[in-house]
DNA sequence: GATCAGGCTCTAA
DNA sequence: ATTAGAGCCTGAT
């Protein structure tokens, strides 16, 4: 079979999706173990670039999904789709300090 | 194909 | 606790 192993970009995402689509409410999680949960590791940034590109009408909770270092990773890009995500994750439950989360507590999949 | 940029991550200061 | 730099991989020029 031709391409070998490789898969295609829209498959790649649908894993993603299907991964963050199981984040439970009140929890969050980063690109990279999504990446890693999806069968993809090391495409921590291409978790990024689809949840960027996702249509606004599907419903995929894309404000759980944080950076490894438990902030929110649009600030400096995107002030509006931070307080977007601020606001969803507020409204969670999952509290926002110091522009931080505390991964201890919030992690998905973490005990 | 070469290059660049991106909701990233690790490691080392 | 930040910050800088090097890896990493894909999508867009």
């Amino acid at each position: 079979m031709p391409q070998h192993s490789s898969r295609s970009s829209d498959e790649l995402a649908r894993h993603i999706l299907q991964v963050v689509a199981l984040i439970p409410y009140g929890k969050v999680d980063s690109y990279g173990q999504i990446a890693k949960l999806a069968g993809l590791p090391k495409h921590a940034r291409l978790v990024g670039y689809v949840l960027k590109h996702l249509e606004a009408e599907i419903d995929i909770p894309w404000h759980r999904v944080i950076n490894a270092q438990g902030k929110i990773s649009l600030s400096k890009l995107d002030d509006y789709g931070d307080n977007i995500q601020r606001l969803k994750l507020s409204e969670e439950g999952v509290m926002v300090i110091g522009n931080k989360i505390n991964l201890k507590q919030y992690q998905w999949l973490n005990d």
